[in-house]
DNA sequence: TCTTAAATTAGAATAATTCTAATTTAATAT
DNA sequence: ATATTAAATTAGAATTATTCTAATTTAAGA
């Protein structure tokens, strides 16, 4: 648990927010970000946290997600599912979504090409560009 | 109401189907095709049904709205995880969704280019690539 | 240590969707 | 035509993920 790199560039993003350092806060950013990047909802983590005996409570896990997704500690991915699902990656890139699995695996910006793209709309702007390979069994 | 290509082309996709040809369908489908392409959750065809002094309960339209799907008359678009959105346009395509104002909007799939893509997992089988163009006001 | 705005919490509220179980209907066989 | 039956429709309850409320606690600066 000490000197993990992910925890701790995390735990910096955190401490140079306007965010309150709180434990629950940081044991949440230990639990999410000791075992490099992955995808979890807010289920998810409750689940884990019970596990470790931690006790947060379930409203607070969903503002820390929330508030972390606000400051780039997470990122949240919408799709194919009625679930919100977050992800330790903050980087720009894709996922593949299996539709026999239901099951998200991500995709490194890198690896999409896209060669061009529609001119966006009067008085709009550019947030980011998402793909979703759907594959299956 | 009479001779729309797009109502006809939908209402002989359901009656080649192996779904019952019922009143309720009809009606959505007469909705749903009367202007061209464009996006709608459950809630909006329900409003629009009341509007019409149709009564289709509002387990009907989630039902016929899911078998629709499934049968390819319509094509469904979750991205935003709070809501399911619909489409009368079944082909390939993708989207501009504005975080804004929470409105879809299409991208025909000639106006982006794929140059790159990765290789897809092992026993998986490509189903489609969707891109969704994120924009804000 | 004091102050105060922010964070945490349990539980209620909400909202979209699905389920249940009773009733009706469409399509098929008679 | 009519009877049969599996599918469709329905109202309303249930479910599920998430957000809200309002009371309590806590972090961090003065």
């Amino acid at each position: 648990m000490k000197n993990n790199p992910h925890i701790d560039r995390a735990l910096n993003i955190l401490k140079s927010s306007p965010l309150k350092v709180t434990t629950q806060r940081t044991r949440l950013i230990e639990i999410l970000f000791k075992n490099g990047d992955h995808h979890f909802t807010a289920e998810d983590v409750y689940k884990e946290v019970n596990e470790n005996n931690y006790k947060i409570s379930l409203a607070t896990i969903y503002n820390c997600l929330n508030q972390f997704t606000k400051h780039e500690i997470l990122k949240s991915v919408r799709l194919s599912s009625d679930k919100i699902y977050f992800d330790t990656n903050t980087k720009g890139h894709h996922h593949f979504f299996c539709k026999s699995t239901e099951k998200l695996s991500d995709i490194k910006s890198s690896e999409v090409e896209i060669s061009s793209l529609p001119k966006i709309p009067k008085g709009k702007k550019l947030k980011s560009v998402e793909v979703v390979v759907n594959i299956s069994d």
